[in-house]
DNA sequence: TCAGGAAACAATCAAGCGTTCTTTTTTATT
DNA sequence: AATAAAAAAGAACGCTTGATTGTTTCCTGA
């Protein structure tokens, strides 16, 4: 046998794509070898070469497609909005939903960047840079308005961006909870953590006036 | 060669197991080969299986032992603290002071949980969700109680506990910013997060006459 | 001091790895 | 109907991997 019946090189390559990110996210990169997404597609492993120049660039391909696509849509969803109150909550709403609705790529960007090449990881490591400046930016915007307290925005951050994405190490659809319901709660939290204790009355109003 | 002059097998044991965490936290337990970390402790591969019954075993114990250690530690610092607010201050300075001493050992417990067989993860996630069940319960108490204000107290740790785990995603010794800062802006918005919009300044009091 | 256990070497195994190359079959084009 | 291009098979490659075994050397305690 060689080429199959009803084979076409479009299909095929998505089916590789989605494999793998089938593939990397239940066993993880190293673990994954050719021959299981091979079988995965119902191919032989030789063949995987000609959609891909080797293991490394599915993965490459796989995360920094991802990253784009996190970082154009948020710009858009946030495109428009100003005030940093408005901002956070829009930022903190969108990230956790994407994140709930493709939590095997984000999985994937944020445990497998260890295994790229150097180069690669840059490239991605500097996408994530500019997804993170769309909070931090947010956040020392308020902060300078009187909006939020924060001492130090750069922490806070990277603390805010940690509880949302920590949403894929147990979120399961179909749960108890609705995504709608798990934004307001996460949003909450982080809302209540940067307008800090004495402020928060005031800036509960001000986020009621805007809502 | 045979057997090396001075050599004693409780160093070597313990040679293997931080060369061993050194290697996992770098390049992750499935890209680690036998050959490279003997050389790093400096033996041949075949040596080492004097020391553990197979590569599998040798990540268990580390993160078995690590996930022992934190719980007990976690424990030991929470006896005799009664008041939830306390007792919530307490855990998030020692979950974060341990986790920036051994960011090496919390990383690969984190991550290569999936490397482990099933009942050995099962093992280990049970250690983990007892570790969890120390804020979970302080959290259901406090909210009871009126300290906090939680809807959802499962939620909240999961929330709570991805942010103070994600210092390890950044945090370098040396940096800018001090352990104790850390402590206090990471723990000043958990704080803040629980105590919600409203009821903030009237726990703001409460703490002040605790501390 | 000298036996016995501890510690490490050295060589080897089968299996699996990523990758390349050639061949064969199907599809599309003219 | 003839031909070219696309798609996949299938065999093979050199290498590395985790693991095993038999042997040699060193250390230690009676």
């Amino acid at each position: 046998m060689a080429r199959t019946i009803g084979s076409n090189g479009a299909r095929t390559a998505e089916a590789i794509r989605q494999a793998g990110v089938k593939l990397i996210y239940r066993h993880g990169y190293e673990a994954m070898s050719l021959r299981q997404l091979a079988a995965e597609v119902g191919l032989q492993s030789g063949s995987l070469y000609k959609y891909f120049d080797n293991k490394q660039s599915l993965l490459f391909d796989i995360v920094r497609e991802h990253m784009a696509d996190l970082l154009s849509k948020a710009e858009a969803d946030l495109a428009g909005i100003d005030h940093p109150m408005a901002r956070l909550k829009a930022f903190s709403a969108f990230h956790l939903r994407y994140h709930m609705q493709r939590m095997a790529h984000v999985f994937i960007a944020n445990m497998e960047i260890r295994s790229l090449d150097d180069d690669h990881r840059a490239m991605v490591i500097g996408l994530r840079r500019r997804y993170e400046n769309l909070l931090e930016d947010t956040l020392r915007e308020g902060a300078q308005a009187g909006v939020f307290q924060i001492a130090e925005p750069k922490v806070a951050t990277y603390a805010i961006i940690s509880m949302l994405t920590g949403i894929c190490m147990w979120y399961r659809p179909g749960g108890r909870l609705s995504q709608d319901q798990l934004v307001e709660i996460y949003t909450g939290l982080v809302v209540d953590g940067v307008t800090g204790p004495e402020g928060a009355p005031v800036q509960a109003e001000k986020r009621r006036a805007l809502a």
